[in-house]
Order: structure tokens, then C-alpha cells, then sequence
DNA sequence: AAACAGTGCAACCGCGTGTCT
DNA sequence: CAGACACGCGGTTGCACTGTT
């Protein structure tokens, strides 16, 4: 083997303001894709990996930056009943929002929310930045860390495609929680439709979820969507 | 003021899928 | 058809930052 390839040393870690300043160049030259051949010839010694990361989460035109407002943590979270754990399909519904910001998001702020039942209420103050953790003293942290911690230390949970498990719990969670408030249930584009969908085999509360069921398939107001539909959907 | 603990987020990794040859 | 390659996605990790003791 003393023919072996000598492999490029690729640079990991935090990007710098150079290297965000080059490969914004290069991508706006040359254009998207090809990224395994961005850094060799723009000469950054970042993966292709890392260099379409870079560009697709924080460089590129449009993205919006900053806490989410509460039509868009609403509409995660709906879009989360409906999908899972697609964050790239809830992206798409959110403009300037990335998959790895909503996952984030997700993650830090909304799952552990669903699980304790508590949410954000109507009142702006509860929730003006996004940093709504921070004004939290630690009595309360510490009743969500055994949230998040278990998340992560549980072996079970850590076997990724046992989302629908979770899926299931989360959903009971947050269906109970929604049918307690008034804040989800008012769509005013769609009749409330009660369970005429099911979803995870249960039923589907269309009057919560009725908003982001029929954007997700062009709801004109006149066709009603069958469950086979919903499923060949979900596929 | 220092040490510690918790949180949030940027980035990495592995895997699945699509495309090309 | 099969293998190689590129891309995209979701899960996970590492670390800087902030709050608490």
C-alpha cells in the first residue's frame, strides 16, 4: 500500500468571515452544486459536505435570521403533527428558514414544550425574542432538562427511526393540550371537518391541523382528501 | 471572582436516494 | 444492471455562552 492516496487535509470547525467571504464569492461566480470541486478550486479546504451547509444555511440570499415569531413557531408545530421529524419539508413552508434551524428549534424550544404541556400563550411577553430560556430561573430549566437529557440518554429514543413511538406520545401530548386551548383550534379558510383524516392510525383532529393539512395539498375548498391520499403523502 | 451546570446552535456524520456512466 | 459519485436529510455532537451557586 505505499501507493495510498494522500487525502487533502479538510479543515473542520466554526467558519470564519473569510472563508464565509470566499465561498459566497465562488458560489455567486459559479453557482449552486458541484461542491465537491468548491473547495479545491476556490481554495478553501472545506469538505463539499460542510461547504453546502455553509452556503445553504447561513449564505445564501434570503435567509432570516432571529427568533421565530409566533406564526412560525405555530405553524412548525402543526407542520411537526403532520410530517414528524421532515424538517426539510417543514422548511419549505417557512420562507427564510432553514431545516437545521427548525430541527434546532424544535429541539431546543418547542419539543420540550409539547412534553411539559406548557406553551406559549398569546401574551407577546411571555415570548419576544426567541431567548425565552434565558428569563427562565433554574427550578424551571431543571424540570425541562430531565425532559431534553432523556431524550438524548435514553437508548431507546437514540435508535433514530423509532420516531413513530414518540410520534405517538407527542401527538396525545399535544392533541390534549390543543383541545384544552382555543389558540390552534380557529382556522378561518377551512370549516372545522372534525376526523376526517386519521393519522398514525388515530384520528386526525382537522379543526387543530386543518390549516397546514390543506395548504400541505392545495386545499381549494371544494375536494376533501382521503385518508389514502394523507398516506401516499406521508410516504 | 471562580467554578460549575445548563442551554442553544453551528457543524459533523452516516445513510438513503438519485443520476450518470 | 451495477458501481461510482453527488446530493440531501435527519440525528447527533461539540463548544461557546449564560446563569447559578
Amino acid at each position: 500500500m505505499e501507493n495510498k492516496q494522500v487525502k487533502p487535509l479538510i479543515k473542520k470547525g466554526l467558519w470564519k468571515p473569510e472563508e464565509d467571504l470566499i465561498l459566497k464569492t465562488y458560489v455567486e461566480a459559479h453557482g449552486e452544486g458541484n461542491w465537491t470541486t468548491v473547495s479545491e478550486k476556490s481554495g478553501l479546504m472545506r469538505g463539499g459536505k460542510s461547504c453546502r451547509l455553509r452556503w445553504k444555511n447561513y449564505l445564501r440570499p434570503n435567509i432570516k435570521r432571529g427568533g421565530m415569531t409566533q406564526e412560525e413557531e405555530d405553524l412548525i408545530i402543526r407542520m411537526h403533527k403532520l410530517l414528524g421529524n421532515r424538517w426539510s419539508l417543514i422548511a419549505g413552508r417557512l420562507p427564510g428558514r432553514t431545516d437545521n434551524e427548525v430541527k434546532n428549534y424544535w429541539n431546543t424550544h418547542l419539543n420540550k414544550r409539547c412534553r411539559t404541556g406548557k406553551r406559549r400563550t398569546a401574551d407577546p411577553s411571555n415570548h419576544q425574542n426567541g431567548n425565552d430560556d434565558k428569563y427562565k430561573n433554574k427550578s424551571q430549566r431543571d424540570s425541562q432538562t430531565t425532559c431534553s437529557t432523556s431524550q438524548k440518554s435514553n437508548p431507546e429514543e437514540s435508535d433514530g427511526k423509532k420516531e413513530q413511538k414518540e410520534e405517538n406520545t407527542v401527538t396525545d401530548t399535544w392533541m390534549q393540550d390543543a383541545q384544552s386551548m382555543n389558540y390552534y383550534i380557529e382556522s378561518p379558510m377551512v370549516p372545522p371537518c372534525s376526523d376526517a383524516f386519521l393519522f398514525n392510525e388515530k384520528p386526525f383532529i382537522a379543526h387543530c391541523d386543518s390549516l397546514v393539512l390543506f395548504e400541505s395539498f392545495g386545499y381549494n375548498g371544494e375536494e376533501m382528501y382521503s385518508q389514502v391520499d394523507l398516506q401516499s403523502f406521508m410516504l
